[in-house]
RNA sequence: GGAUGCAUAGCUCAGUUUGGUUAGAGCAUCUGCCUUACAAGCAGAGGGUCAUAGGUUCGAGUCCUAUUGCAUCCACCA
């Protein structure tokens, strides 16, 4: 048996998973037997590429489709990417722009369609791959795109018959709209920043010669925004305002258009803010749309697609029907100057004017793109809406009765607190990469909705020749992302996948997409998927939350802070000339380059070294505690490879030492008492384990199996093996025992840390498995099954035993350290006070505590015995000497032992303190009562031999 | 303005649901060891008034209240 001495996984990581790709073991078993498995991923952006996040979410995904596979379950992963409409787009424009100096307008839609689908060629394949490295088993076989044919006939049909049932709706109204991309964007699009601005007060005259009530000739309004002072159509005041009463439905002159508009009296007006007189502009602010509508004032869009001032404004009436109730007048000064070009101007000029009364710093949060980056502009447009607040209702309850559950549970009150406050969401994008709507209109303007022309026709009974012409926008991406669990299994056929693998079994996602993907899906599956019975299906029983993976110093992780981490370069490593070259390529702030490359090459002076899959899997799931965010500690990663090469070292040990043994099953009674405690210890770790997956506590499930694995299996087991290995006294048969329970534990350890380390346990799974006959057909440790509980016998007799030889070497090793006498040298330790179950375990298991603590015989002396002048320890009710000779520096001694009674006597204290309150006493549980008393005479005990042993050391 | 989460060792975090003997892990630190699986290792050690103040209880890191600090989400911002 050949293996290198430390654990190099890029040697066989990449050959692992294409065999496994090969023979075709990542699709479903086809056995329904036990009951199916499924979980659909994410898609990822089609041609983005693999970032933490990622890796954090698919090594969680992984973990339970490998662990529900080995189970024996009908599994299935289903895959596939999103054509992630705008920032694809944005993508493809930028290339363009940046390559060939063209718009996509001077390439036309047809031809920059094209460009996309080559673009999505030429990258798409950049993610997949990089999930095959981290070692993601879905099945590629049913890989799908949220624009693939298949799907696309999903996103129609629904599209259809919502439109059919009046559950979506087109209409003009104030949207969210982006000027840089020029498209309608949804609320949950729209990300506030905090901005200093300004508040600008300035002076409406009021006309007719009309005053207020303190005698003023004009209002004075305040507003963060001048320039949509071009599309005012009212100022309002509050009803009850005192200071304004006399004025409402008296005018004022718009200032610099020379318009008339009404003073109004509304709610909205806060007579606590600003001067009390609010400006309206009902096409450029959701709230005073929403007063427009009240008050039935006409609507006055200034502005053009791209946020330029109009040559001459659109004017609706309060319906949103065109109208010329008033001016369309623009000045020419501001005819097509830039929305904050404009700003300035009208400041100057009402400055000029003498209008402008005073600036104030303001601060205050600006809607962004999330996409653009620019501010968003409320405009007043036409756009397709889905009515989310019918859809809500069932998936709010279907959260509430518990068919959905969240993980962690506190996420569903977020769920609750955006579901119960549902605004229609706005579907349609003025893109062109993404789902063509399914409409159509006339030459009038009226609206068909079908799957086709040709369906549009027959449906409305319109003749051959009759004009139609199609809606051009497209849908938002995450109209055709929530079919996902149902349009990637065939839907709107009833397949045999979907009767097999829907609901699927979890979502594994972030919480920063629960508003925009886990909601909504789970609105638009309840709709149209149905059980048996009628009611609605859920298209998944539990959404797993997972947290933000952020850098080391709990910032998030993004491009221009230069601060993120490529989980392939964990994996392979990378050096860092590349990573600091990575780091700085096209950024959107170059002068950021330098200090970047600086913080980089400071904090990875070598660059990353190489870590393989494993280590980075084991230390994702090791990090994932309940949702939190995880501050990446790259310590943590480095640890966790030390625990692979722990694991590889191990193998090779049992491969070096048992590997050309013949082994057979032995009899029970050839099991050493290690072997026994070493299977009673997995049996329970096999328990831990299983418990911990199920309930999706995979930092709990990464310490246990850390803990069996190096602290049993490695520390002791592997240890007191040696002893019986090597030993002259022990039988052919108790040798093959152990041998056999050697590599039988570490075999089962393989498959037990599989669904989280599947490289490395596949590797040594080969190895191990034909040595004890638990080898399978496919000839991989992927469909072996999953360690059970019952495999292995529970023996507390053991772990009794082995806990006080445990003891007792841990309690020499520490005189010996105590002593500063090496580990070469052979100690002749004597146990004072021994009872007689432990003196006869330590004498039948002498052997071991030998190997362990390099000792002579142990001499067993009585109670009262005494000794010439030793150093010792208490363990548990007796004591451990060990002959000081010259070994030992006696003053150090007396300082020791000082210490340990001073210890002693605070736990007595403590204890005393405790039995003696007559309330402990009568109100406790006697279990605890029992314990304390316990604790209290052992202290006790020991106390007196420490100052016993003190008192000798005081006398010399 | 509304809501949620967090605060435990030098660092990164478990433990709090269900209160119970001396609060754990990794990394870092200190001491001694290259002991034929592993120096990416072995053996041992030090390090915590569990954010603060009250309360409930025989008993509080854990439950309750308030305060402080940090973070996030939602809403609003004339």
């Amino acid at each position: 048996m050949d293996m290198e001495k430390t654990y190099q996984p890029e040697k066989f990581e990449n050959g692992i998973y294409q065999k496994w790709e090969a023979e075709g073991l990542f699709r479903p078993s086809g056995d329904n037997s036990k009951g199916s498995y499924s979980i659909a991923l994410p898609p990822p952006n089609v041609t983005g590429s693999l970032h933490m996040g990622h890796a954090f979410q698919q090594t969680i995904m992984d973990t339970l489709i490998r662990y529900h596979r080995m189970q024996g379950f009908n599994t299935l992963w289903q895959c596939g990417t999103d054509h992630a409409g705008i920032a694809t787009q944005m993508v493809v424009e930028r290339k363009l722009a940046k390559e060939e100096n063209l718009t996509r307008h001077d390439l036309g839609r047809e031809a920059f369609i094209d460009r996309i689908w080559k673009w999505k060629e030429q990258s798409g394949g950049t993610i997949t791959k990089q999930m095959r490295r981290l070692g993601t088993s879905v099945d590629w076989s049913r890989e799908r795109f949220t624009m693939d044919k298949g799907l696309s006939r999903a996103v129609k049909e629904v599209f259809v018959r919502l439109y059919d049932e009046d559950l979506i709706y087109r209409g003009k109204r104030l949207v969210n709209w982006d000027p840089k991309l020029r498209t309608a964007i949804s609320d949950l699009e729209v990300e506030n920043r905090d901005v200093k601005g300004y508040m600008w007060y300035m002076k409406y005259m009021l006309a007719d010669g009309v005053k207020t009530a303190d005698g003023k000739d004009y209002l004075m309004i305040a507003t963060t925004r001048p320039e949509t002072m071009l599309g005012d159509t009212a100022v309002a005041v509050n009803p009850s305002d005192e200071r304004f009463k006399s004025i409402v439905g008296k005018e004022l002159i718009l200032p610099l258009v020379n318009r008339r508009i009404p003073v109004i009296a509304d709610i909205h007006a806060d007579m606590t803010t600003g001067t009390g007189c609010v400006k309206i502009t009902p096409a450029h602010d959701f709230n005073d749309y929403a007063v427009g509508k009240r008050n039935k004032l006409p609507m006055i869009n200034i502005l053009t697609e791209d946020a330029h001032i109009r040559d001459e404004a659109e004017v609706f009436d309060h319906d949103g029907l065109p109208s010329d109730c008033v001016s369309s007048f623009i000045p020419e000064a501001y005819r097509g100057l830039d929305r904050f070009e404009a700003r300035d101007k009208i400041v100057e000029d009402l400055k000029a004017l003498g209008l402008l009364d005073h600036i104030e710093d303001h601060a205050l949060s600006q809607p962004f793109g999330d996409r653009g980056g620019v501010p968003i502009e409320p405009m007043l447009t036409d756009q397709w809406y889905v009515r989310a607040s019918v859809l809500g209702k069932p998936a709010v309850e279907a959260v509430k009765d518990g068919r959905i559950q969240f993980v962690p549970a506190q996420y569903a009150n977020m769920y609750y607190s955006w579901m119960n406050d549902l605004q229609d969401w706005c579907i349609s994008r003025q893109l062109w990469w993404g789902h063509r709507i399914p409409a159509w209109y006339d030459e009038n303007g009226k609206v068909y909705v079908a799957r086709s022309e040709e369906e549009c026709r027959s449906k409305y009974n319109l003749a051959d020749d009759f004009k139609l012409t199609r809606d051009p926008d497209v849908l938002d991406t995450w109209f055709s992302s929530a079919l996902w669990t149902f349009s990637t299994l065939g839907w709107p056929d009833n397949t045999e996948e979907l009767k097999t693998f829907h609901p699927t079994s979890c979502l594994v996602t972030g919480f920063d997409i629960i508003f925009f993907w886990v909601a909504r899906m789970i609105m638009m599956t309840m709709h149209f998927m149905k059980n048996e019975d009628g009611t609605p299906q859920v298209p998944f029983k539990t959404v797993y939350v997972t947290g933000l993976i952020r850098d080391e110093e709990g910032k998030k992780m993004s491009k221009s802070k230069g601060n993120v981490l490529d989980p392939l370069d964990m994996i392979d490593g990378i050096g860092i000339d590349e990573l600091v070259g990575k780091r700085t390529a096209n950024m959107m702030q170059p002068q950021m380059a330098e200090k970047i490359a600086k913080r980089t090459r400071k904090q990875f002076p070598e660059g990353i070294a190489s870590h393989g899959t494993d280590a980075l899997r084991f230390t994702l799931c090791a990090l994932a505690s309940n949702g939190r965010d995880i501050n990446w500690d790259m310590k943590r990663l480095d640890g966790y490879r030390n625990f692979c090469n722990k694991i590889w070292n191990a193998s090779r040990f049992v491969l070096m030492n048992v590997g050309s043994m013949q082994l057979t099953k032995p009899n029970k009674a050839d099991l050493s008492l290690a072997d026994r405690f070493i299977m009673s210890k997995l049996s329970k770790t096999i328990k831990d384990v299983c418990t911990y997956i199920e309930s999706y506590r995979f930092d709990q499930l990464a310490n246990t199996l850390y803990e069996f694995i190096w602290n049993e299996y490695c520390d002791w087991y592997v240890e007191f093996t040696k002893a019986i290995l090597k030993s002259n006294t022990a039988t052919t048969e108790q040798k093959n025992a152990t041998a056999y329970t050697l590599v039988e534990v570490l075999e089962t350890i393989m498959r037990l840390a599989h669904p989280v380390m599947p490289f490395l346990t596949e590797t040594i799974w080969e190895q191990t498995a034909p040595m004890v006959s638990k080898t399978n057909a496919a000839h991989t440790i992927m469909v072996a099954p999953f360690p059970k509980e019952s495999d292995y016998e529970i023996d507390e007799e053991a772990e009794t035993q082995i806990a006080f030889i445990k003891d007792f070497a841990t309690t020499v090793r520490n005189l010996r350290a105590e002593m500063k006498v090496g580990p070469s040298v052979t100690l002749t330790p004597f146990m004072r006070g021994a009872s007689a179950s432990e003196k006869e375990c330590a004498e039948k298991n002498f052997l071991y505590i030998k190997n362990l603590a390099n000792i002579e015989p142990i001499t067993f002396i009585e109670k009262d015995a005494s000794l010439p002048p030793c150093a010792s320890k208490p363990l548990r009710k007796a004591e451990v000497l060990i002959p000081m000779k010259d070994l030992i520096n006696k003053d150090e001694e007396i300082k020791r032992l000082k210490g340990m009674i001073a210890k002693l006597e605070g736990n007595i204290k403590g204890g005393e303190a405790k039995l003696s309150n007559e309330a402990f006493v009568s109100k406790a549980p006697a279990k605890i009562i029992e314990g304390a008393r316990a604790q209290l005479e052992l202290n006790k005990t020991q106390l007196s031999k420490v100052k016993a042993q003190l008192e000798q050391m005081m006398s010399l």
